[in-house]
DNA sequence: CGATTCTTTGAAAACAGTCAATCTGTGTGG
DNA sequence: CCACACAGATTGACTGTTTTCAAAGAATCG
C-alpha cells in the first residue's frame, strides 16, 4: 500500500531509496469504508493524507444545511483541509469516503520534519502548492466569468477520470449548481451533438 | 514612501531595524498614474509589489474580451500575479492603477533572497500566504453556495475600505454578476432597510 | 426481487443578463 | 463661472437561465 506513494515519490520528487525509507516509517496506513467520515466541522485538521485507494470529497455545509463539496481526491492526490492544518484553527470541512478506500497519513510533527529533512521533498510539495495555487485563481476565475454549461464542460476535459467515478449530483455541487439544472445542461449539450 | 512598508514590516513580522535597511536596500520604488498598466498579459510577472499609496486590480480578460476582476489592492497589500511569478510562465493576466499609486518592488532574485535571508520575514510571508489561501477557499465557497446579494453583502462587510473607493461596476466584476444586476441588488437592500 | 440511491422531467417562480436610454456627479476648457 | 464632456450608476422592458418542488424513471446493491 505505501508503494503506491512510493512510485509517486520517486516520479514526481525523484526520492531516493533512504528516503523512502524516511517517509514511510513515519507514515500511518489507514483503510476507510465508503462514507466514512475523515474529518469534521470544529475537529482539527492535524494530518495530510495521500489517497493510496479509492476517492474523498472535500466539502462544507451551508446555514440552510447544504453541502457544498469544494475538492475531489482520487489516486495520487493529497487531501486535507490545508487552511485548517496551517492555521491550526479547528476545521469548518467534512472530509468522507466517496469509495472503500486506503490513505497514508501523516501528522503535522512527522509532515514538518520531512519537509526539512528532504530537499527534495520540499521541492515537490512546493511545487504542488504553486499548482494547487493556480488551479484556486483559475477556479475563481471559472466561476465568475463562465456560464455553468461551460464550467461543466471544462470540467469534463480537465478531470475525465472523476467524471468517470463521481456522481452527478456532487459534480453539480462541486460546480455551483443544482442536480437539475446539471441534468438539463447535459440533456441539451446531447441533442447539440446530435444535430451536427 | 519606504516609510509605509517600514512600519508594516515592524507591526506584522516584528523586523529590526538592521533587517528593514536590507529590505530597503533591495527594493525599487515606483510611480504609477491612473490607468497605467504595471503588467499585461503575455508579459513575465517577475516582481512582487507593495501598495504604498492609491489601488490596483489585477484581472483577466475571456474570449469575449470580457474583463474579470479577481483582486484588488490598496495601502498595505501586496500586489502580483502571484502565479505567473512563482512558475515563471507568461502571465494571463493585467494589472493596473485605479488611482494615481506608489509602489515598493522587489524583483524574483531579491525577493527570495530576503525570504532565504530574514527568518522573520518569511514566518511573515508564510502567514501570509496561509491566510492568502483561505481567503481564496472562502471565495470559492461563496461562489458555489451564496446568491448575489449575500455575495456583496459580504464584501462591504469584510473590505468596507475598498467598498468606498473602488467604483460599484468593478465590485460587480469581482463578484462575478453585471452592474446592472448589482445596481438591483442595491435598490432592493436599500428598500428592505427603509421597511424595516 | 425490493430498497436505496441517483438521475431525469415538467411546470411555475425567482433570478440574472441584454440592450438602450436616462440620470448623476465630476472635472476641464472656454 | 458656466457649459459640456465623460465616467459611472440606474432604470425599463425583454429574454434567457437557474431554482424550486413534486413526481417519475433508471441504476445499483444486497
Amino acid at each position: 500500500m505505501f508503494e503506491t506513494l512510493a512510485i509517486y515519490l520517486v516520479e514526481k520528487g525523484a526520492l531516493t531509496q533512504s528516503e523512502l525509507e524516511l517517509i514511510e516509517q513515519v507514515s500511518v496506513l489507514k483503510k476507510v469504508r465508503k462514507n466514512q467520515l475523515l474529518l469534521e466541522e470544529g475537529k482539527f485538521s492535524n494530518f495530510i493524507g495521500f489517497v493510496a485507494k479509492g476517492s474523498f470529497r472535500l466539502f462544507r455545509t451551508a446555514e440552510n444545511g447544504q453541502e457544498h463539496i469544494m475538492k475531489f481526491a482520487i489516486e495520487n492526490w493529497w487531501i486535507s483541509d490545508f487552511t485548517s492544518f496551517m492555521s491550526g484553527e479547528p476545521s469548518n470541512c467534512y472530509i468522507d469516503a466517496l469509495e472503500n478506500s486506503e490513505l497514508i497519513l501523516f501528522s503535522r510533527e512527522n509532515w514538518d520534519h520531512l519537509l526539512a529533512t528532504i530537499p527534495n521533498f520540499k521541492r515537490m510539495i512546493d511545487r504542488l502548492t504553486a499548482k494547487n495555487f493556480e488551479a484556486h485563481q483559475n477556479r475563481i476565475f471559472s466561476n465568475i466569468s463562465e456560464p455553468a454549461e461551460i464550467r461543466y464542460d471544462n470540467f469534463v476535459k480537465k478531470y475525465p477520470t472523476l467524471y468517470n467515478r463521481i456522481p452527478l449530483y456532487m459534480i453539480a455541487s462541486f460546480l455551483g449548481i443544482k442536480r437539475e439544472t446539471l441534468s438539463r445542461i447535459r440533456k441539451q449539450a446531447a441533442s447539440k451533438r446530435d444535430a451536427s
